[in-house]
DNA sequence: AGATTAATGGCACTCAGCGCCAAATGTCAA
DNA sequence: TTGACATTTGGCGCTGAGTGCCATTAATCT
């Protein structure tokens, strides 16, 4: 490769990144010690991750389009919603190795304020991803209601999922998306 | 009164903030312009609100109680869920006076980044009436599985319907409410 | 008039984030 | 081996949000 090498990475500062929010708290953490603890200056890191609070979503836009392809292949016969429910179910499917490691990333993102509410963001395009499709598969356009609120209710269903998940430590993330599912399926039907 | 009277107050910086924030957008006005705008110190500004992102929220925490109080209002053999919907557009009714100001508020809120991001501490806020009202009607934690998704998935239905209504000029907000509604029941049958 | 009470607002600070640009450090061609 | 070139680094200085501190101001009460 031509040009200067570079000084660190990606993945680099994101360990330094969770070792510090985790011992000192993120509000606590300064970008200055994340720069210190990866030997490199603070304007640096801006250029690897666009703001602090981006740091902990690492590669969530390659995960996005994993998540769209995972959907895009579901039986074409599958009811649409069904096929959003086994899209969000198989986005949260993680090894073994680095489950440990993704649970404490989303106990942070979930837990801390700041960061709670910058995943709005990528919560956004999160839905999107499933707005898009319901659109396609039901032939409408994206922005009309039906393929809004499933993406809006796909993303009710994860959040719910993931703080019962978070909240004990028996079930798996898959048992309690199952649970949820079944939670909202009583809720619709105690209307009638 | 004893004591140096107040040299504002907070329905005086929420319409001076509102104002500025139309015509130079959010980012593109700084504390210290609305300070100048009323008439006072850019220090006094934080007495009254914490933070920029919450001059546009108001009396958000009022608005809660009511929230709640018609929630718990709702006949008592009416299924749960019904009586989340409707305690929810009973919530978003306002007065024709009100409702232009109320759809450029929630235009600003809904629209703008750095809002958006900040309205997902709100929301919780908002969730955790919801999930109080579903954890004692069906005599659960509040913790549970049910209620923490019946909060999330009316938050769901709130949004949705508030992109819709945001987005055309026809119906009203309550009409884009049951609309989704009603979309929401088409995905959960759709899927047996 | 003087004591008391409560709000104001100035000052100095920290930290996130950005624009700018010179310096550093590699590769490649002659 | 040397010099041109590409690319990243990181320092500097700035803006703007937000906080702690505290003297000042402006009312009321005795």
């Amino acid at each position: 490769m031509i040009g200067r090498p570079p000084a660190t990475t990606h993945a680099e500062i994101e360990v330094a990144a969770f070792d510090l929010f985790a011992r000192r708290g993120f509000a606590g953490t300064t970008l200055e010690h994340i720069a210190q603890a990866v030997g490199v200056g603070k304007r640096t890191i801006f250029r690897y991750y666009p703001s602090k609070n981006d740091i902990l979503w690492g590669q969530f836009d390659d995960s996005l389009a994993r998540f769209a392809e995972t959907l895009h292949e579901m039986p074409a016969d599958m009811p649409v919603f069904e096929a959003v429910y086994r899209g969000i179910v198989d986005f949260n499917r993680f090894d073994g190795q680095v489950i440990d490691h993704h649970r404490e990333r989303m106990a942070l993102i979930l837990r801390t304020p700041e960061l709670q509410a910058h995943s709005a963001i990528r919560y956004q395009q999160w839905r999107r991803v499933i707005e898009e499709f319901v659109a396609d598969r039901l032939d409408q356009n994206q922005s009309s209601v039906i393929p809004v609120t499933a993406g809006h209710v796909g993303l009710a269903l994860a959040l719910s999922a993931y703080e019962s998940w978070l909240g004990s430590d028996g079930p798996s993330l898959e048992d309690e998306l199952e649970r949820v599912f079944e939670g909202l399926g009583q809720l619709m039907v105690l209307r009638e």
